[in-house]
Formats: C-alpha cells, sequence, structure tokens
RNA sequence: GGGGAUGUAGCUCAGAUGGGAGAGCGCCGCCUUUGCAAGGCGGAGGCCAGGGGUUCGAGUCCCCUCAUCUCCA
C-alpha cells in the first residue's frame, strides 16, 4: 500500500465530516480577528470562539476544518526550542470537528474512531484513550464519555485511562464555557506490550494524537460551574503528527510535509546524507521556520518590531542564523520558501497568490539583519579590545537590546579571539531588561459581567415575544430614522459595565443603555466608527399628540399626570455596541425628559455626521484601489480609521511615498470620484465573492454570506460599511499626510468632501496671505519667496564680507594705540559692525602683528548686546595670564560672563553701554598680572 | 505599550570637559603624465533631523516631536 501524503491526509479528514454533514469552514487568518487577547491563532476553535461565548451565531451547526496555527511563547513552546526535537514547530495545522449545540460526546467519539481505524486503519491495539476523573472530586467523572468508548468497535476496556484537571478537563478562561475531554493516543512502540502505568502515557513512546472536548459547563467563578442549556463539541487532531503516525515515523520533520524542505536546504549546503544527520537542527530550524515565514506573511504579518510582526522578524532571523551553522552565509531562506509555496499551495492558495511578495519579504528582511550584525560586529570589536578575558554579561546584554547583536553570534566572534562571554551576566542583565520594559497587560477578560446582564434581558424580552429569536434587528444600510417601543433601559453608573440595572425609568442628566426592537445605526466594525444620534419620545398611536408648551419649557412633569400631558424626552446617543448575541444597546445621556420601559420612540441617526464618515469610507476604497495601481498591488490594507472628519489608511510597503507618487494617488482618486461611478453592492456567497476577486481584509471576521461592494472595474471589496451611493458624492479627495505607522506600513490621512472643502479654504487663504506679504501675484510665491530667500542670502553673504572690512580698517587704526604694559603690548578695541567671526579674525591679525608679548581684547555690540574676544599669546599663558580668565573679568562688567582656551576666549554681555569701561580696565588687571 | 541606540557634506563617519563645523571617499577645476591607474594644488557642497528651554554663547546640556535601528511584552 503506498502511503497517503499530507496533502491526502487532510482532505480526508474534511471530506469524511462532510460527509457526517458537517460544513467545511476555511482556516481562518493566523491574526485573530478582533481578539486583542490573543497574538495569533493558535487553535482550531479560535474562529468559533464567539460562538461558544454565545456572542455570534452561525448558520450551521456542524463545522470541520484545517486551521493554520502558530505558537510561538509561552510554556508549550519556546521559540529557541523549535529545531531541537522532532515534534516541535512554531507553524503548525490543527484539524478539528464542532459542534455547535448540536451532536455530542457519542458522534465525537464514534467519529473519531471511525476515522482513525476504519478510514486510515490504525491498529486497534495501538490505541489509547483517557476520560476525565477530577482528582478533587467535585466535578462529576465523565462516565458517559468512559461508556461510549468501551462500545466502540475493537476498543480493549484496558485501554481506557482517566486523567484529572491539568489534562482531561479544558477552560477558556477563569470563567465561560468549559468541559471535560478525552484524549486518544497512539503507542508507538506497541511490542513493548500493554500500557498498563498511565505515566507512559506521558513519554515518547505515546503520541498524543486527538483531543475531543466536551463543553457542557459555563464556569462563573473558582467554585461554581452552570451546566449550560446546549452543549457543544470541539475538537483537534494535529495534522503533522497524524501524517506522521500514517507514513510511520516518529519524526514531523521526515513526513512529506517537512522532509522536501530539509532536501532543499541540503541542495543549498551540499552536504550528504550523513552530514545532514550531524547537523539536524538547524534543518529543522530552517524546515520550520520557513513555513512560518511564507504562511504568516501571506496573511500580512511582515517583519517589524513590534507584535506578531516582531514574532515574524525573529523567526526569519533564527533561520538566518541557523543558516549559518551549515555555512550558509548569503539570504537563502526564500529558496525554502519557495518549495513551502509548491508543496502548500494546493491547500492555502494564498501562498501562490503572494508569491512574490512573501519571497521578497524573507529576502530583505535576511539583508537587513546581515546589516545589523554588521552594526553590532563593528561595536563588539570595540568592546573586545578593551577585554581580557570574558566580556561582561550586561556588556554582551546591551549589545544584544541595543543593536540586535545575538547572544551566540558575540560568542562566536569572542571565541574566535579567544576571549568568553559571560553568559549568566546575560541571561541576569536579560531579565532586568524584560522587568524594566514592563510585563504586558495579561490576557482580557472573556465575556464578562455584562454579558451575563444582557443575555438574561435578551431571555426576557424573548419569551415575552417583544424580540424574536434573531434579537434586535439592524439594519444601518436603509432609513436613517425609525420609530419603535423602548424594550427596556439600563442605568449606567459610572464606567464599570458591572454596576449595569435594568430600570424602568430614568431623568434627566442619567447615562442609560436603550434598547429597541431595531436599529439604523452602524456599529463600528471594519474601521468604520459607529454612529451617533438622538432617540426621542413620540406620542403612541392610542395617545393624543402632546400640548406643545407655549413657554417651550422643558423641565419634566411627574410621570403619572395622565395619558397625552408628560412631556417628550430625548436622549442623545454617544455610543453604540453590541454586548451578546442579538443584543444591540444604544448608550447616551437623558437630555430632555423622563423615558421609560414601553414609551414609543423615534430613533434617528445624526445624518449630515453619517453622510460625512459615507464619503470617507467610500474614499477609503478609491484610495486603497489607486495605492493598488499607482505603487503596486503588494500595498496591502494593515489598519483603517473611517471617521467623520478624517480617514485613516494602513498599507504594507517597505517605503516612504515620494511626493510624485502621492500626488498620483490623490488624483487618481479624484479622477475615479469624478467620473462618477456607481457602487453596486450585493450579498452573496463568500466563497463565490473571493472567486470573483473581491479583496478581502484580514483580521475581519467574516459569515458565510457576505457583503459585497464594486465600483466600476477597479474596486472589489467585501465590507459591511456604509457608503455613497455614487463616487461623486465624495466631492472632493485630499491626503493630508503620508507618513510611517510601523516598520514597513505606510499610513496615509486623507479628508473628503466638507472637511476637504474647509481644508481647501485654509489652504488658499495661507496662500493669499502669503502672497500679500511678499506683494507678489497670488501665482507667483513661489519665484517671489525664492528670490527673496535667494536675495537674503547674497545680501548675508555682503554684510559679512563688509563686516570683515569694516573691523579690518578699525583694527589697522587700534594697532596704533596698542599700549605697552611693562613689556607687554595690551590692544582694547571696539570695532563696530564685526561680528564673532569677524572679532577672531583681527585677534589673529593682532597675534600675528604681535607673536609675543601681546594681549588683545575686541569687543563689538550685535544685536544690542555686546561680544566680546580675548587673544593671548603663548608665551604669556605659561606666565598665568590666560584668556578665559581676562575675558571673564571683562564680560562680568557687560554684565555677562564667558570662557574659552588660554590662548582665545569668547564671551557676551548684555549691557552695551559699559562695553568701553569694561575695555578700560583691561590695563590694570594685566597690570596685576605682570 | 515600554526600554536602549542613532540622526552632522552626495556616501561612511569624527567632533573629551559648552566657546573656530571637520576627515576619508565621491564631485568640479587646474597641474604632473604619451595615455591610464595614481599623485599634487584649488574649489563647491551643511538652518549639525525639527521645535522649545538653560546659558553671554548649544552640534555638544535638559524637555518635546519626528524618522531609522534594536530588545522586551
Amino acid at each position: 500500500m503506498t502511503k497517503l501524503t499530507g496533502n491526502q491526509i487532510r482532505q480526508m479528514y474534511i471530506d469524511f465530516f462532510e460527509d457526517k454533514g458537517h460544513k467545511f469552514v476555511r482556516s481562518s487568518s493566523l491574526v485573530p480577528g478582533g481578539d486583542a487577547t490573543l497574538l495569533f491563532t493558535n487553535a482550531g476553535m479560535v474562529q468559533f470562539k464567539d460562538v461558544f461565548l454565545g456572542t455570534d451565531k452561525r448558520d450551521y451547526t456542524r463545522a470541520a476544518n484545517s486551521q493554520k496555527c502558530m505558537r510561538v511563547a509561552g510554556k508549550h513552546n519556546d521559540l529557541e526550542d523549535v529545531g531541537r526535537d522532532d515534534t516541535h514547530h512554531t507553524f503548525f495545522e490543527m484539524m478539528g470537528n464542532w459542534s455547535f449545540g448540536d451532536y455530542y460526546k457519542k458522534e465525537a467519539i464514534a467519529w473519531a474512531w471511525e476515522l482513525l481505524t476504519e478510514v486510515w486503519g490504525l491498529p486497534k491495539e495501538s490505541l489509547y484513550a483517557t476520560v476525565f476523573k477530577d482528582e478533587k472530586g467535585e466535578i462529576p467523572t465523565d462516565d458517559e464519555a468512559a461508556g461510549l468508548w468501551r462500545k466502540q468497535p475493537g476498543f480493549h476496556e484496558g485501554h481506557l485511562f482517566y486523567l484529572g484537571r491539568k489534562d482531561n478537563f479544558w477552560e477558556m478562561g477563569d470563567t465561560g464555557p468549559c468541559g471535560p475531554c478525552s484524549e486518544i493516543h497512539i503507542d508507538l512502540q506497541p511490542e513493548e506490550g500493554l500500557i498498563t502505568d498511565k505515566a507512559i502515557l506521558d513519554t515518547d513512546r505515546v503520541t498524543e494524537l486527538w483531543n475531543l472536548v466536551f463543553i457542557q459547563y459555563n464556569r462563573k467563578d473558582e467554585d461554581h460551574l452552570d451546566p449550560l442549556p446546549a452543549t457543544h463539541v470541539d475538537t483537534g487532531l494535529g495534522l503533522e503528527r497524524t501524517v506522521a503516525v500514517l507514513q510511520g515515523t516518529t519524526s514531523n520533520y521526515r513526513t512529506d510535509l517537512l522532509f522536501p524542505l530539509l532536501a532543499a536546504t541540503q541542495k543549498l549546503t551540499g552536504h550528504t546524507d550523513k552530514e545532514r544527520e550531524a547537523n539536524i537542527t538547524p534543518y529543522r530550524v530552517i524546515a520550520d521556520h520557513a513555513r512560518a515565514a511564507a504562511f504568516l506573511i501571506a496573511d500580512g504579518v511582515i517583519p517589524g518590531n513590534l507584535g506578531r510582526n516582531y514574532i515574524c522578524r525573529m523567526i526569519i532571523r533564527r533561520a538566518y542564523r541557523f543558516g549559518g551553522h551549515v555555512g550558509l552565509h548569503e539570504p537563502f531562506l526564500s529558496k525554502i520558501a519557495l518549495n513551502v509555496i509548491k508543496h502548500y499551495a494546493e491547500a492555502y492558495p494564498e501562498l501562490e497568490r503572494d508569491r512574490e511578495i512573501i519571497l521578497d519579504t524573507i529576502t530583505r528582511e535576511e539583508e537587513q539583519f546581515q546589516r545589523t550584525l554588521n552594526k553590532g560586529t563593528a561595536h563588539l570589536e570595540d568592546l573586545l579590545d578593551t577585554v581580557e578575558t570574558t566580556l561582561p554579561g550586561d556588556q554582551a546584554a546591551d549589545l544584544y537590546t541595543t543593536y540586535g547583536m545575538p547572544l551566540e553570534i558575540t560568542r562566536d566572534i569572542a571565541q574566535e579571539r579567544g576571549l568568553s562571554v559571560d553568559e549568566d551576566g546575560f541571561h541576569q542583565a536579560m531579565e532586568e531588561h524584560r522587568i524594566a520594559s514592563g510585563a504586558g497587560e495579561s490576557m482580557g477578560e472573556v465575556g464578562g459581567e455584562e454579558v451575563e446582564v444582557y443575555s438574561a434581558l435578551l431571555a426576557d424580552l424573548q419569551a415575552d415575544e417583544k424580540l424574536g429569536p434573531g434579537g434586535v434587528e439592524q439594519n444601518p444600510h436603509g432609513a436613517l430614522s425609525l420609530v419603535g417601543d423602548v424594550l427596556a433601559l439600563v442605568h449606567r453608573q459610572g464606567r464599570a459595565s458591572g454596576n449595569s440595572q435594568p430600570v424602568g425609568d430614568v431623568t434627566v442628566g442619567e447615562r442609560v443603555s436603550v434598547i429597541l426592537p431595531q436599529t439604523p445605526f452602524y456599529i463600528e466594525a471594519g474601521g468604520q466608527v459607529s454612529d451617533t444620534g438622538t432617540i426621542t419620545g413620540v406620542p403612541s398611536p392610542q395617545e393624543p399628540s402632546p400640548q406643545p408648551s407655549p413657554t417651550g419649557s422643558d423641565s419634566p412633569l411627574p410621570v403619572g399626570e395622565g395619558p397625552g400631558v408628560r412631556e417628550t424626552w430625548e436622549i442623545r446617543v454617544e455610543d453604540i455596541h453590541q454586548p451578546a448575541a442579538g443584543i444591540i444597546v444604544h448608550t447616551g445621556t437623558v437630555t430632555k425628559g423622563q423615558p421609560r420601559v414601553g414609551d414609543r420612540a423615534a430613533i434617528h441617526v445624526d445624518a449630515q455626521r453619517r453622510k460625512d464618515i459615507m464619503r470617507n469610507h467610500t474614499g477609503t476604497h478609491l484610495l486603497h484601489a489607486a495605492l493598488d495601481k499607482i505603487i503596486g498591488d503588494h500595498a496591502r490594507q494593515a489598519g483603517s480609521l473611517v471617521a467623520p472628519d478624517h480617514l485613516r489608511f494602513d498599507f504594507t510597503h517597505p517605503q516612504a511615498l515620494t511626493p510624485k507618487e502621492v500626488e498620483a494617488v490623490e488624483a487618481e482618486v479624484n479622477r475615479r470620484i469624478l467620473e462618477n461611478h456607481r457602487l453596486q453592492i450585493e450579498h452573496k456567497p463568500i466563497q463565490q465573492a473571493i472567486d470573483e476577486g473581491a479583496r478581502a481584509l484580514f483580521g475581519e471576521k467574516y459569515g458565510d454570506t457576505v457583503r459585497t461592494i464594486q465600483t466600476g472595474d477597479f474596486s472589489y471589496e467585501l465590507c459591511g460599511g456604509t457608503h455613497c451611493e455614487t463616487t461623486g458624492d465624495i466631492g472632493v479627495f485630499l491626503i493630508t499626510s503620508e507618513g510611517s505607522a510601523a516598520a514597513g506600513i505606510r499610513r496615509i490621512v486623507a479628508v473628503t468632501g466638507r472637511e476637504a472643502y474647509k481644508l481647501i479654504q485654509k489652504r488658499t487663504r495661507h496662500l493669499k496671505d502669503t502672497a500679500q506679504v511678499l506683494s507678489a501675484n497670488l501665482y507667483q510665491t513661489v519665484e517671489k519667496a525664492q528670490a527673496t530667500v535667494d536675495e537674503l542670502a547674497a545680501a548675508e553673504k555682503e554684510i559679512e564680507k563688509l563686516r570683515q572690512k569694516v573691523a579690518a580698517a578699525e583694527l589697522v587704526q587700534a594697532l596704533d594705540k596698542t599700549m605697552v604694559v611693562g613689556d607687554i603690548n595690551v590692544l582694547t578695541a571696539i570695532l563696530d559692525g564685526a561680528d564673532m567671526k569677524a572679532l577672531r579674525q583681527m585677534a589673529d591679525r593682532f597675534r600675528q602683528k604681535y607673536p609675543e608679548n601681546g594681549v588683545a581684547v575686541l569687543g563689538t555690540v550685535i544685536d544690542g548686546s555686546p561680544l566680546l574676544i580675548a587673544a593671548v599669546t603663548e608665551d604669556l599663558v605659561s606666565q598665568g595670564i590666560k584668556a578665559g580668565d581676562l575675558v571673564q573679568f571683562v564680560a562680568q562688567q557687560v554684565g555677562g560672563g564667558g570662557g574659552g582656551r588660554p590662548t582665545l576666549a569668547q564671551a557676551g554681555g548684555k549691557d552695551p553701554s559699559k562695553l568701553k569701561e569694561a575695555l578700560d580696565s583691561v590695563r590694570g588687571w594685566v597690570e596685576g598680572k605682570s
């Protein structure tokens, strides 16, 4: 029998569960959408987390996929350990099948057994299962799962073990959904006989293949578990280890998933097989990291110095370092990554699509690292010159944290000189650096108390049939105003949502969350900010209109005065959000009246603001398309903000845009605006949209049916935002800044519509004012300004020359007045019009005339401040006559101070009127010294 | 988010303690040489990243901003 390939095994898994009524859901991005608590997608269930938490719903109840995952930090996996054994990876794939309130333990266990033993033909006598038994005796033992295992055909009773909380109880966080799990292990050395001790499960003899999680509880706190109304299944089967088992190897690196990468590396090094095996660690590191880097970059994670981007950088650099161990000293990793693309594109077409970006990015990062190493090496050489035997650890750490010079390279270079590095000291210094950098925020709370309040509210409203099964309806794409009954009011006390309490009514000045049966508000998503607006009380159909108060008084009348008398009320809505699936709350402040539950209310979106937002959102799409066209389609969205007054767009691009490019992008957008394209908005299955070439964004979550926005033949995006009807509605689009958001990511800020017009007005006004100051025609300001600047520069040069001439002439006159004090020639003079430079030159001339026995103090006044310079010939310095002291003595008298070298010193002061007197005092000072 | 480093001529960089903006390479001109490589002489090119402060005086000290590099999370 020929061995199954990795690609076949992945596909068989998906096919098997599709046959069992599962929906195949594509792997989500390695960048978890809308989950700030997670660096990378690290398990198959990440994209379904919201479903388990009850804040999201899907239109299927069974799903299966193979999920791209990354684990680079934390207890399970340290980057520095990857490659040192046969099983750990940074990037890996996790196959999984899920039940959302659908099937449970019976099917999950039976299907797992069927797939492993029937479809893949694994020997039943090698498989072992574990089920949960609480060592503390607080949570019930999972007898149900145990019973089901015993019923599987060919499963031996002796192959079942009970494990405790650490291994067989799964929890998402400190609170939230949780439950027992059941693991399937395979014995890799069945010839050793039956495993009777469960401790052996933890050894290399056994591999844990598949984890079946049965979610049946909701943890309220440390001591309380509530049963969930609906139970779920979440399973995870690592692809790499499964392939290793099915291909009969104990090393993931010997499978057809990874071995081709070792072979490609071997081709580059020219090693024999024996040499390869002797250097297996570098080979494994390179294979693992090339694969991880390719997948990361395809998901938009390019090397950088923050967060995920930093991980990508470290992975490429580590691979490059290990390349050095096997003689690869030039960028090579893209050649390995090319093999990754070849072998994986079948399952992950994004690799092929981004092939060029992936390869270029990797090479560029390797080159950058070479530059870093060169600089680091130069610094290290300097340090080593001062070292006799051992380089102190803090210096090595400094080299690393400041210049990025890795310890192992520092150590290698030191060793070449016969020196060592204090590695304990290095690690200690690194630990201090870690602490000094501050530990980041830990994982945020999952769910939270707010969910409880609103979930309960939703259940009540649904029970009373005030809300349908879908909960609050939201349609931001229709009319901007709606009428409906106030279903609930939640009083907000302070910022903490924990104090939120449903109430019957609220009054002026209070902060409140309002629930209505439907809303036209847009909720922040995809970068577009939420709408604001108002909710006002309106008379219900049965009630007569409230009489408008003749005085316009807005003081609320007491409740209970009878129908029709009560003043209408108003709430200014500042925020809107979705605390739980099916519930949308408008939060704001009561500005008028006394809203009550049951009142009829009209809800209005602030239309002016919404239109501004729409112009910016459509403008963003045009900008994206223009960037594609002008700088190339590697310019991918890396962040976006659509606000009423501006838009911000971050995208991947290695260098700053030239002013020309910025201009071209702006012109392209405005061209599209003037062409006045109609936006085609449609709903269709996601796969269809992607096949048609629609652009999806990383880090965004999409359902099965997506909304697409097509503009002309140049922009086609998945987008739930609100947009103009035609591009002409934008009016005008102006880029206000182009800058950097992070390494490799550029940021453009732009304005449209009203804001753009304001900007044009402002710029024009400035230009007019400038023209007026220059007394120039509006269109000649540049020439005029340039001419003015040139003239100024020429004039300054001319002044400089004249000053020197004047000073020289004055000096000639002054030289005649040189006094002789003792045997010292003393000159003091005020050189009008000289500046500091001229004074210095005159001092030099004086010293040319009196190379010995000369003392000169020259003064001038610049901008109302006296300046002084003192020169003393070399021979007098040894007699204790120092220019610095002298100039200090003189400067004091004009309210200043100074200093310099013994032969030449300068000073400044504040009071020019005392200058002459001060200079006259020089004679006495010299007399005192000689 | 936080720590460290860097930013001076087209390029690579120097500029102890605050007091004349420099070197090498490159560029332009002239000289030497049959020519080239090279050598000699001369020259252009700098708001010392930007802004604020301290000081009589800041490339240098302090604060802020920006950019690049780098480490930690």
